[in-house]
RNA sequence: UGGGGCGUCGCCAAGUGGCUAAGGCAACGGGUUUUGAUCCCGUCAUUCGGAGGUUCGAGUCCUCCCGCCCCAGCCA
């Protein structure tokens, strides 16, 4: 059987090498540098290295590029370590870690030296740059690039063995100081650091560049096909160079795609981190944050953000992909999945006059409209509920397709429950309403009111005597500006003041109080909301809204 | 005034010279509904950054022009 054409230029390049057999076996690599969390532009790449891998019958390695101790840490590598496994994939064998191969790396370096192909220069930082030139004007060398090899191997050795300090000299290739690629002016390999290792403490004191590293990691690992960000296809050459002038034990290739940019947010590791160290957010797993800690925090599934990223296209064009694609998959997942429920957020009582007062009964209700699967719950039911303060109004010349919900001296549906008519409202000396005295129309559960009676609409509730008070966490977008870092703007001018709405006073029914860290739960005409997993009590729970119900009515 | 990459609907995109330029998001109409949700039905590019050219035929090939992104870390 033919296989469906392939959709994107990565997977027509692997169903080609298949073809030719200059691949034997797809191996691809999700290689995470540990400085900071994840977020949902990793999400974009982890999905493609690893659906490929799975679309060809191959491997996805994840591999730890940690060649720079100075930012690197082991926390960062846990949080990245949990975030993958809960997007969902599982790698093939190992953790890998660039400090795995630091030994064969730094046997590469001597030999380069040894065939005369790199050199240890002492200009300082600022002479490097001078000498390297700039994008219209060619550099010149270096007084050392041709000192002997028996000179930089020794140099090389006591930087390896801690006796040079930081900055006073690197081991660099000895490729082209004209080339116009600036990648190719005489790039570094080496450069020592003093600060410990996360995972090889103070055994080292020399460590390899991300492009003396990358590319023989991929070699060493039998990596295939690897895939990287836009920005790093000026790197190719080089990557390639290293390839072939070093005896690695295979020939990976690298290819470049088009990050995920999303609109409203920020997607840059040093901006999250500084939206963190400077306690703009709530750490690393803010709701507000595209974190996937923020995400999974928030209530995102997993299977969301894949969808999501699954719907991206795999490309060379840098776009901004809408925060309205994300939301639609978002919903599209929860609204099949959440179990439905009734919380709600700005209580007012509601005293029904015709209801016994010690009369309580229990009302099941499905908890997916149409998944019967998903089986059913039992709602307390009494005399006292409370209901949304936004839904009643003592305004009677609100029209019925104005104001769905309950008008004084009219009917509306509770849902799930009996209709009920709004008898009068009691105020407190300012003039709020403080309770809304109503009767149940008889025989209406399950039942259509008799002729004659039209409720305007249905509306939430919860009963007073059975229910868990709770605090709701309301998250909106965390920037007002739709490119908060365009241009030369701080994006932290456009962070929205708005973006968390703590309300303190909620109910929600009582079914609740077993609600799961995990599961999203509809809150019927509210949104979809999660037990958060690190605040709140048993006795008074907290929930974070995941997202809104689409609203396609308020801006009318 | 160097090199690399990219320009198809408001956003993301398919399209690999030959039937009427896919699809998703958003938007906008209408229907169903015990969630103003979901669901359903419909509308939404005579034109592919621009101008020339090749061809019976061009979004796809050629030329020139315009615009945007990336590169001058001992970051990745």
């Amino acid at each position: 059987m033919d296989k469906p054409k392939p959709s994107n230029f990565i997977e027509q390049i692997i169903s080609q090498d298949l073809r030719d057999n200059t691949t034997e076996r797809v191996v691809t690599r999700f290689p995470p540098e540990p400085n900071g969390y994840l977020h949902i532009g990793h999400a974009k790449s982890i999905c493609l290295n690893f659906g490929l891998a799975e679309e060809f019958g191959g491997d996805c390695h994840l591999r730890f590029d940690d060649t720079n101790p100075a930012k690197e840490s082991d926390e960062f590598v846990q949080a990245i370590t949990e975030d993958i496994r809960w997007l969902g994939f599982q790698w093939h064998g190992e953790i890998r870690y660039a400090s795995d191969y630091f030994e064969q790396l730094y046997a590469w370096a001597e030999e380069l030296i040894v065939n005369g192909k790199a050199y240890i220069c002492e200009l300082s930082p600022e002479q490097t740059r001078e000498y390297r030139g700039t994008l219209t004007e060619p550099g010149k060398n270096s007084p050392h690039r041709d000192r002997p090899a028996d000179e930089s191997l020794t140099l090389l050795r006591q930087m390896r063995d801690g006796d040079i300090e930081e900055g006073r000299m690197v081991l660099r290739a000895k490729i082209d100081m004209a080339s116009p690629n600036m990648n190719l002016r005489d790039p570094v390999l080496y450069r020592v650091k003093q600060s410990g290792h996360h995972r090889t403490g103070d055994s080292w004191h020399v460590y390899p560049s991300y492009d003396f590293a990358h590319g023989q990691e991929d070699a060493i690992e039998g990596i295939s096909h690897s895939i990287c960000t836009l920005e790093f296809a000026d790197h190719r050459p080089l990557y390639e160079w290293f390839i072939q002038n070093l005896p690695v034990p295979s020939t990976p290739r690298q290819y470049e795609f088009g990050r995920l940019n999303l609109n409203y947010t920020v997607t840059s590791k040093r901006k999250l981190k500084q939206l963190v160290d400077e306690n703009h957010v709530d750490g690393w797993n803010d709701p507000r944050l595209p974190t996937l800690a923020g995400l999974r925090r928030r209530g995102v599934p997993a299977a969301a953000v894949r969808d999501f990223c699954d719907s991206l296209a795999v490309a060379k064009t840098d776009g901004t992909v809408d925060m309205a694609q994300f939301d639609h998959f978002i919903r599209q997942n929860l609204n099949d999945h959440s179990p439905r429920a009734m919380c709600v957020l700005n209580p007012i009582k509601v005293t029904l006059g015709n209801w016994p007062e010690d009369q309580q009964i229990q009302l099941a209700v499905p908890n997916h409209p149409t998944r019967e699967e998903m089986g059913e719950r039992h709602l307390p039911f009494g005399q006292v509920l409370y209901i949304d303060r936004a839904d009643f109004t003592e305004d009677t010349s609100l029209s019925k397709k104005k104001f769905k919900r309950l008008v004084l001296g009219d009917y509306v549906r509770l849902r799930g429950a009996h209709v009920i008519k709004a008898d009068a409202a009691v105020h407190d000396e300012a003039g709020q309403v403080i309770e809304i005295l109503a009767s149940i129309v008889l025989n209406t559960v399950g039942e259509n009111p008799p002729e004659g009676i039209k409720p305007r609409g249905v509306i939430h509730w919860v009963a007073a005597h059975d229910c868990v008070p709770c605090e709701v966490r309301l998250y909106d977008r965390l920037f007002s500006d739709p490119e908060p870092d365009a241009g030369d703007k701080n994006f932290l001018d456009s962070i929205n003041p708005a973006s968390l709405t703590i309300l303190s006073n909620c109910v929600a029914e009582a079914s609740l109080t077993t609600a799961q860290v995990g599961t999203t739960y509809q809150f019927e005409r509210e949104g979809y909301f999660c037990l958060d997993d690190r605040d709140g009590t048993t006795e008074r729970p907290i929930f974070n809204r995941t997202i809104s119900l689409r609203d396609t009515w308020s801006k009318k």
